[in-house]
DNA sequence: GTAAAATCTGCAACTTAGTTGCATATTTTA
DNA sequence: TAAAATATGCAACTAAGTTGCAGATTTTAC
């Protein structure tokens, strides 16, 4: 019974008509069982040390984001940007935009969003971080 | 006139019993007049590319955080995970949990947060991402 | 089923972010 | 102003992510 992930993501690919190659599948299969999103380290990891490239990995992951089978979460592992302390609470900061076109990103001081509720039995939420992104008024 | 955001600058270090030190006030006086956050790269180039070792930023950002003047902010870029477009909109995705203890992220997809409103004038906002962070089960 | 066309994959080599150890320079304290 | 405390710069390193290209795999067309 290994069959039905294997053949979902199968089909999904040739929908998105891209060659069904064991590393898509493979990869699709494993971002389909997993809880949550992983990094070209996780998966290469999960996959089996040393069974893909790297390369072949971030080249798999840019094309099944292109046919949108995929998609990119942030983490924010490795995301090193700073900024004054102004207006942070400990449990939640002003959302940041980011233009998709020139790339800046910008503090929306005067926007707050409520925080999350009903978290999933067990977990405990204690900050909470918005991202927005579209286009600033230059690149409108 | 210089004087008033430099005064402001020694004396949050002061505050913080950290030396005064030409790069530190010279960051946090940037970080005060910058619309948004800045990485380390971004740093270097506005304060005179050579002016400063980037170890000395690293350094000078990370004793400027630990003492809570300054903070990081999530950026999209590189913050390279990946997840299955299952339940994502255009505008908006689940929240993603990530446990402070163990380092694990989740997705939350029980968990709806309404779209931010109100954005300031001439920005559009096309996309939110949220992430969350706490204790998983396991680690609370 | 098979050959040609289209597309992937792996390898080597590279770029850039971020880190560590240590000697020297600067700031603070007394 | 000297000694103690702490920051800084440099060199060398690790790890993520990218590019070009040759060889392998998948698909298409017969």
């Amino acid at each position: 019974m290994k069959g039905s992930l294997d053949n979902e993501a199968r089909a999904n690919l040739r929908a998105a008509k891209l060659y069904c190659t064991r590393c898509r599948v493979a990869i699709l299969k494993l971002l389909g069982r997993s809880g949550g999103p992983l990094s070209q380290v996780q998966i290469a990891r999960k996959l089996g040390g040393g069974q893909y490239d790297k390369v072949t990995i971030y080249r798999t992951l840019e094309s099944l984001v292109n046919a949108g089978l995929v998609h990119k979460a942030f983490v924010q592992e490795r995301a090193w940007h700073f900024e004054l302390s102004d207006n942070c609470t400990e449990r939640q900061c002003h959302p940041h935009f980011t233009c998709t076109g020139c790339g800046e990103t910008h503090c929306f001081t005067g926007i707050s969003i409520p925080m999350a509720e009903h978290a999933p039995k067990g977990f405990r939420i204690q900050r909470q971080q918005v991202r927005l992104e579209g286009l600033c008024p230059s690149c409108a």
